[in-house]
DNA sequence: TTGAAAGCGCTAACAT
DNA sequence: ATGTTAGCGCTTTCAA
């Protein structure tokens, strides 16, 4: 199966391989009668030019790149939506890669599509990843932090305030008379964890009342949720949170379910709110509060950035997004969604 | 930013650049004395390879590609996440691409994999994409048509058989006392839609007295459930149906949210049943039931197909797992989950 | 063990 | 308008 080449076009339609190349790439300078024996040689040939040729002659390729921690996850998923929609406006092609929370995973492919002369990269990422972007970066291809403010001036990044994301939470939660409120989440040493940690303790200094208990995890999934639902479970009823905010949805999600087949009631005797408002969080079982933060226009503007950076243009590298309150029944009962 | 080659690593490290490319793919044949000197100018210089001269000269890449309709389903994200597993295991890469269930879009990916010499390519797909698919692997791309059975032998496929899904889902229904039918989804054109409408369909026939109404649907998104809810909710209670078969979960969980919220009672006034049991059906308003197909091992299955075609080696090439009814609230009450 | 050299498929500058 | 040609960065065969 000997792969057809522009030489094996050529011949068959009677010209250069030179004259194919340039019917592919400024076919206005091709005559008319070539261009029609050309187009029917591609077609008999089932000619597909080789990307690399291209590639290695042109120094560079029309891809960007998305690599997400965890694309089962909504949130990153709904995220690559957005970017898909704005590369594809700007005739770019998105190349995602699930790094599945492996510290190795995502090297592999920071690696791989540097490789590959991507032509930027966005980067969702629990780990810290700033250095090892400004090594690319240095080498030449751009990129984008998603999700996690850069702490360098050099490096663009749109994120959310995460700080001001725990505050709100932790906020509605004492407004709502919870005084024994509970964070869930971990390891905290992810700045995006930490960060919602630090604002919800702020909101509690500031009640004067209020007490916080973290319980670590590491697993920020549904999974993890039941794992913490156990431990909440076994404890005398008095000695459980009244209020619980859960680093994120499907935490919280994976929690909700448990407490409540196991007869807590929510939000009378725990009240729970959730972070990212995924799309799931409106149709769960109680419907869950949650801090949300834009979606689709987060990867859209994480393409912009991006494209900004190609170009060299200066915009303002630093995009964070205010989070916002959204209040279901989880905390504020059946009156409301 | 002149891009470091191997040249430049070969200058430093006083050898030529042949002995450098030695290094990188046969480190055994290279003395250590300038292996060290090598990976120290590799280091200070931080060369990357440049992939498009390596392919160009290989003539093939070590990733394959994956295209999804939809990553923000989690049905697709989930079988993400098995793939990714299952190729890093054998040493490759994943190039996940999604093409927001657009056919143009969809084409595109399909060509841009194959200029880049994918391995294969693993294609979830709403279209009849099977003859682009035979196109494709006749000039040396081989594929697994994912979620879909294949009518040619000669196309690998990894799919659940949607007849006997929507036979499930329907006999259910049935067996629960239900006789006015809804079977909610479309377009029907779509394989994997039309069988599992003639699955219910069947199960239909074979009680004698139950009636089967068809609700067509363009958006199989919770939109789309949303959509449909309000239609019905429009409807005087006695002309709704008693039992509805969403043609997917995400349309299951965005009626179940509306009518649930209008104060239907489901299962009560109407049983509820969702397809593909994405993760957050049991964490739904009422957990759902739904017919479960297999994910991660299904994407498992599918790199394995193909890897066994890339080897050239003569597996089974049409793998139909059975699905599976998973009987929760929305359908059997409150008692079980 | 190392180096020299050819050539993968393509683009574009240049010559015609 | 078309053809000729050099060379992108790499791997590998062959020779030393």
């Amino acid at each position: 199966m000997a792969r057809v080449g522009m030489r094996e076009v050529a011949v068959l339609a009677g010209v250069s391989h030179g004259t194919v190349s340039h019917y592919l790439n400024h076919p206005d300078r091709v005559s008319a009668e070539k261009v029609e024996r050309i187009q029917r040689a591609i077609q008999t040939l089932g000619f597909v030019p080789n990307n690399a040729g291209r590639q290695l002659r042109l120094g560079s390729s029309t891809a960007i790149a998305y690599i997400a921690p965890d694309v089962s996850n909504p949130y990153f998923a709904t995220i690559a939506e957005g970017v898909e929609q704005r590369a594809a406006k700007s005739g770019l092609s998105v190349f995602i890669a699930n790094s599945n929370r492996s510290r190795a995973r995502e090297d592999a492919y920071l690696e791989l599509f540097e490789r590959h002369q991507v032509r930027g990269m966005l980067v969702a990422s629990h780990e810290g990843v700033e250095d090892r972007l400004a090594a690319v970066r240095q080498r030449g291809t751009p990129s984008v932090l998603v999700g996690q403010a850069a702490a360098s001036p050099d490096q663009p990044s749109v994120s959310v305030d995460d700080v001001a994301g725990g505050f709100l939470a932790a906020q509605h939660l004492i407004g709502l008379g919870r005084r024994r409120l509970a964070f869930i989440g971990g390891p905290l040493g992810i700045r995006q964890l930490g960060d919602r940690l630090d604002g919800a303790s702020a909101a509690i200094r500031e009640s004067g009342s209020a007490t916080l208990e973290v319980i670590n995890l590491t697993e920020r999934t549904i999974a993890g949720g039941h794992a913490v639902a156990k431990a909440l479970l076994e404890r005398p009823a008095a000695l459980r949170p009244d209020g619980v905010f859960a680093a994120n949805d499907l935490i919280a999600l994976g929690l909700l379910q448990d407490l409540v087949l196991a007869g807590v009631r929510v939000p009378d005797d725990v009240a729970l709110i959730g972070y990212d408002d995924i799309e799931f969080a409106a149709s769960s079982i109680i419907p869950l509060s949650s801090i949300r933060s834009p979606h689709e226009a987060f990867g859209i503007a994480a393409v912009e950035l991006l494209l900004a950076e190609i170009a060299g243009e200066s915009a303002e590298r630093h995009q964070i997004f205010p989070p916002e309150l959204v209040a279901r029944s989880s905390t504020v009962g059946g009156g409301r969604r």
